[in-house]
RNA sequence: GGAGGCUUAGCUCAGUUGGUCAGAGCACUUGCCUUACAAGCAAGGGGUCAUCGGUUCAAGUCCGGUAGCCUCCACCA
């Protein structure tokens, strides 16, 4: 038989994992004959550095996905990478700085775009590499882009048919605003922080008359573009103002006072001044009341010729200056410290500035309900189902989706607009001339949103528009496994794309798992310096062990914090598990017949009970995606249950001398070996495929094994619960041993008084073994043996060890008292319990049985040993 | 302003449908290099399950109130 080494040493995982790839055994194929479970793999960015975010998604899916393909399903898992635009796009700039000193117009569109195809090969094939040294079992040969020929089509595809329904349109509207990406970015691209800001008061006078009216703003360089200045119409004290004109300071122009709901009554002045240009609830307001529409701020963040003497400043100098003329001229009235929230660009952190631009959009309205409904009608179930409430929250109040971007890298817009007669054409292949003139055609510069194609990734990377084989047999698909933070981002757009493009959701389970956190519970991220690199990890402590403490203790939906504690009693169990099948393998003779025996020992039925419970229990587990309750449970089944006792039982039959004994030991310590890892294969796969090779049949590999299953033939109620009763015993005698201060090396004899006396003398050897004892006897009562003694009283029997010299009365007196106590608290709570007319009438007979039970026993232990005290004497 | 979550042993967290659920890992105490494993073995200590109230024969487990912490959405100048 195969070595092994005596510690575990993770160095084997690249052969394993080239081995499976050699094999082609993450390959799906469209196979009638199976029911097909399909996984969609969240594209990691091209722009990205594999982070433990990744590594926890990676792992959950592959867990989910190995169990799946062992339970027989023909499972997909389909890898693939995003060229995320925008995050993508401001790496290259920065990227082109520094090392060429370089900008995007020196290099041009094209330029630019071949630094960005570049950027892909090297980091997209870079993270690629990263996600298979966690040993994802992913179909590579299908392996998608999203900018590849498949979802490029894919994206035209939608984009036109979104466009031929009137479901796409262009229109100047109020958009957030990256001066620094010079981009237009949606709704969900703008992240707000709290900041510690003012907020001004100031008089605008009436032309007319003396007076003024004031007004608060928290910008005060908007008031450039300031065109009105809106009271509600309920305020009776702004009533009188209404229709009156005002002269806006700093500037000559003339604006007037409106009346809208919009403004609220007790809040600042009662006053606001109106900006339509450069905030979106006064563009809103602009349009009811037909405001002129000033543009003071260009697309860089610069105030603009309609400006005037302010025109060149930065947005941040001209509020310092328009503060400070406003002052001068005597319009401010005071200046008050104020905390409001700030929109930054989520790529780049710059602030947002809401500008009135032409832009393309997604009318959402329609989109949305059916997208709703797929999830009120269960067709998508979100797991857990909170989830669901944040996703109609932002369903039901979702605004169009602005898709224009002002980029270069990314899926241009296929619309065409004649330079001669100005006609615009959206088709999926660029037409050779205007269609309606013959004229010059242009495409549109800007590019769409990234989400915009993931958004089609469950059908565009399966081929679609195409038709074919894979498309029809592997969507919708099985499960989408994400954190909650894309939720809006992706999930909800994947949802409402393939119900109007495929006609039924993407998938019927959205799987949601946490973010992992610093040991602090803090968010990792490279700013604040906290995160830590699975990479590192993987060399440290082995795939294996990164996977299996990202496995464990986690919960749908819950975050999960990660400490070097975790992984590093994760390494111990995989090393546990590695000596363990050493101990196995090294058993293994030539000679032995490794069938499964045909009489099976008691020890063997306590096992194969136990082994058909976790098997149970975890299948359950799996298939409700409760990974760490799974994780747990195998664990516990194979340290404790497994190593700790069914080993140490099995080794009186393999150093016995007897060759039958021997074989029957190790063909059983194989079968159960190889139910446990099976089982664990999901969770740490290397490992467990490298010790299967150490004694499996040649060519046979682990990953495609047959999942193993409940057998009730292998289940013994009888035995178990004797094997539990002996597991208390020697628990028992060690306590007592230890108390007593028993040097483990010193054997002892013991006589035991049981009712179950051919039970007790069949094993009598673990008792042995595992209780140091030297010698068990079986007697008809405790007057036959002589002396002193130490006692221990269980549920299986009395065991009276004689100790001699290391008797200590007055130890063993407080052991009994201890126990006494113990007893008799349990005999208490249980008669109380029974005593309750209410319990026994009302509880099911099953519990009540069990709880009398438990209470004739404890009173048969608590009498024995109050004998065993007053026998002590004083 | 709206929604959701969390509060269980010193620390990090499990606890799926209410009845051996009061657990695990780490830490701690004690004793062990027992021929698979010191990344180990054996034994042990430690929690009125945030708080108040309700439902129930029975509540970390269901319902409501309170406190503290966290997250998301909205963005009233």
């Amino acid at each position: 038989m195969d070595t092994m080494d005596k510690t575990y040493d993770p160095s084997f995982e690249k052969r394993i994992y080239d081995f499976w790839m050699k094999g082609k055994y993450f390959e799906a194929h469209p196979n009638s004959e199976k029911e097909p479970f399909t996984v969609m793999m969240p594209p990691p960015n091209i722009t990205g550095q594999l982070h433990m975010g990744h590594a926890l998604n990676q792992t959950v899916q592959d867990i989910i996905v190995r169990f799946k393909r062992m339970s027989g399903f023909e499972t997909l898992w389909l890898p693939g990478t995003d060229h995320a635009s925008i995050a993508t796009e401001v790496k290259i700039v920065e990227q082109m700085k520094k090392e060429e000193g370089l900008t995007k117009a020196d290099v041009g569109r094209e330029g630019f775009l071949e630094r960005a195809w570049a950027w892909k090969d090297k980091f997209g094939g870079r993270i690629v590499e990263q996600l298979k040294r966690l040993g994802t079992s992913c179909d590579w040969s299908k392996e998608a882009f999203t900018m590849d020929k498949n979802c490029s089509a894919a994206v035209l595809d939608a984009f036109v048919r979104y466009y031929k329904k009137g479901l796409i349109y262009r229109g100047d509207r109020i958009i957030n605003w990256c001066p620094h990406c010079r981009t237009a970015l949606s709704d969900a691209e703008v992240e707000y922080r709290e900041q510690q800001s003012n907020l001004w008061y100031y008089r605008y006078p009436f032309v007319e008359g003396d007076g003024y009216i004031t007004i608060a703003t928290t910008r005060p360089e908007t008031m450039l573009g300031d065109t009105a200045v809106a009271v509600n119409p309920k305020d009776e004290k702004m009533a009188p103002y209404v229709g009156r004109m005002l002269r806006l300071p700093l500037t000559d122009r003339i604006i007037p006072v409106v009346a809208d709901d919009y403004v609220e009554m007790g809040f600042g002045t009662g006053a606001v001044k109106i900006t339509p240009a450069h905030d979106p609830n006064d563009f809103e307001l602009g349009l009811r009341h037909n405001l002129e529409v000033i543009r003071v701020i260009d697309d860089g963040g610069i105030m603009n010729e309609n400006a005037g003497k302010y025109a060149g400043l930065d947005r941040l100098a001209c509020r310092k200056a328009v503060v400070e003329d406003l002052e001068k001229q005597g319009y401010l009235e005071k200046i008050e410290p104020y905390a409001h929230n700030v929109g930054e660009c989520y790529r780049c952190g710059e602030t947002v500035e809401a500008i009135v631009s032409k832009q393309w959009f997604v009318r959402m309205k329609p989109l949305a309900e059916p997208a709703i409904k797929a999830v009120r009608s269960k067709k998508v179930e979100f797991i857990p189902k909170r989830f669901e409430k944040t996703y109609f929250n932002w369903m039901e109040n979702i605004k169009d989706w602005c898709i224009s971007r002002q980029l270069w890298w990314g899926h241009r817009i296929p619309a065409y607009y004649c330079d001669d007669c100005g006609e615009m054409t959206v088709a999926k292949t660029a037409p050779e001339c205007c269609p309606k003139c013959g004229g010059h055609l242009r495409q549109d510069e800007d590019v769409l949103d990234t989400w915009f194609s993931s958004a089609l990734w469950p059908f565009s990377t399966l081929g679609y528009p195409r038709k074919n084989k894979n498309l029809s047999y592997f969507y919708p698909t099985s499960v989408l496994v994400t954190a909650y933070d894309i939720i809006f981002f992706w999930v909800a757009r994947m949802i409402f794309s393939g119900m109007e493009i495929m006609g039924e959701p993407p998938f019927s389970e959205v799987l949601i798992h946490g973010i992992v956190r610093d040991p602090h519970g803090k968010k990792m991220s490279k700013s604040a310096g906290n995160g830590v690199d699975p990479l590192e990890l993987i060399d440290r402590y082995g795939a294996d062990a990164l996977r299996f403490s990202l496995a464990t203790g986690i919960a749908p939906g819950s975050d999960t914090r990660f400490t070097e504690g975790k992984i590093e009693s994760c390494r111990n169990f995989v090393n546990k598990l590695w000596n363990a099948s050493r101990f196995v393998v090294m058993n293994i003779e030539k000679d032995d017949d490794l069938t499964f025996p045909a009489k099976l020992n008691g020890a063997d039925k306590w096992i194969l009970t136990r082994l058909n419970d976790v098997v149970k229990d975890v299948t359950i587990n799996l298939n409700k995606y409760e990974i760490g309750l799974a994780a747990a449970r195998l664990y516990d089944f194979t340290w404790t249950e497994f190593c700790d006792w069914y080993i140490e039982m099995s080794k009186p039959l393999l150093y016995g001398g007897n060759k039958k004994d021997h074989s029957h030991a190790v063909a059983m310590l194989t079968y159960v070996l190889t139910a446990i890892l099976k089982l664990l294969h999901p969770f740490i796969p290397f490992v467990t495929e490298e010790i299967y090779s150490k004694f499996a049949p040649k060519g046979s590999v682990l990953m495609v094994s047959d999942w193993p299953a409940y057998n009730k033939k292998t289940v013994f109620r009888k035995e178990e619960r004797q094997f539990e009763s002996l597991r208390e015993t020697v628990v028992a005698i060690r306590n007592m041993r230890a108390e007593m201060n028993v040097p483990p090396s010193k054997k002892v004899d013991a006589f035991v008084v049981t009712d179950n006396a051919p039970f007790v003398a069949g094993v009598a050897g673990y008792l042995e073994k595992l209780a140091g004892l030297s010698s068990v006897t079986v007697v008809g009562g405790k007057d036959e043996v002589q002396g002193a003694v130490a006692s221990v009283v269980t549920a299986l029997a009395e065991v009276l060890v004689p100790l001699g010299e290391l008797i200590d009365t007055d130890k063993e007196r407080e052991r009994l008292q201890k126990d006494i106590a113990a007893t008799a608290a349990d005999v208490d709570r249980l008669g109380k319990l029974l005593g309750n007319a209410a319990f026994v009438a009302k509880a099911p007979q099953k519990l009540v049985d069990g709880e009398r039970e438990k209470l004739a026993r404890a009173e048969e232990k608590l009498a024995k040993l109050k004998e065993k005290l007053a026998a002590l004497g004083d």
